[in-house]
DNA sequence: TATCATCTTGAGACGGCTTATCAATTTCAA
DNA sequence: TTGAAATTGATAAGCCGTCTCAAGATGATA
């Protein structure tokens, strides 16, 4: 659990930061986030339900969304709903997406993220997030 | 207008192959379309009120997905709204978004994009299209 | 070029996802 | 422990985009 422990105290000091407060729901949340790699609201909704039966969907869009604020995740749009990405956990990665069954593949590549930061650089710009999707068809679905 | 007629064609054979039919109000948006490197479809709604008021949202938003299908627009999640982005007329592209004013820019890097091909073999997919922005701060907005 | 099956349009209703509202509750600094 | 301030839960509201359907446009065919 000393993993978890990092996300935590990234999110205590954006609260201290903030003036918010550390409830029980944003921990239970928080716990519950870091166990998977990218979830919609609705899901963690249903996933929570079992542990407290009354916990809003307000309240997990909410905390996710201040997730993002205080780095912790990262939304992303595929299809309706919007996704949410850990990023501390694992670092930063990002995605290859089957088109045909909806899969996803994590990846990481520092090439890439070199490449990304020199066109930045040569534009006067400097990168605070980026959003790599790669859409295409699995070895599966193509037969 | 040479240029045009090249989106025009496409969108012809597009139309041809899936029995769908040239209308006025797809030639009036193509055109407009291609005028612009992105847009939403409420400002294409207010951009051609003035030259045809009747011209309805829906209309609008069924052709651009019309043009997605038909590989001369791409769709992209940035904010709220979708935005549609020109890719036949100058080729597929990519954006630096800058988080504090807005702008974008658009960028070409085939070093990126051999990699991104590298990457799916590896994992076993063929790409079929990809996304990727890069969010930061532009130079202006760093002061 | 007249015909007519088929596709498209416009207007608004509808639906899904997300945020806003607000009274009741919880947190935490003093 | 107290109380100002933040948070929550329930639900209403909002927004974006799609669906519906009658009226109109298109284009293959004769």
């Amino acid at each position: 659990m000393s993993k978890d422990l990092k996300e935590m105290e990234v999110l205590r000091q954006h609260l201290a930061k903030h003036q918010l407060k550390l409830t029980r729901q944003r921990e239970l949340i928080l716990t519950a986030f870091l166990r998977q790699e990218h979830v919609t609201a609705e899901v963690m909704y249903h996933q929570l339900a079992k542990k407290d039966p009354h916990l809003g969907l307000a309240t997990i869009y909410r905390t996710l969304n201040l997730f993002c604020e205080a780095g912790i995740a990262q939304a992303r749009h595929f299809g309706s709903q919007a996704q949410y990405d850990n990023i501390s956990h694992k670092g930063h990665h990002d995605h290859l997406i089957c088109t045909g069954c909806g899969t996803i593949v994590e990846f990481e590549n520092c090439e890439i993220e070199r490449l990304q930061e020199e066109v930045a650089t040569k534009n006067g710009f400097v990168i605070q997030t980026h959003r790599l999707e790669l859409y295409g068809l699995c070895s599966r679905c193509r037969h």
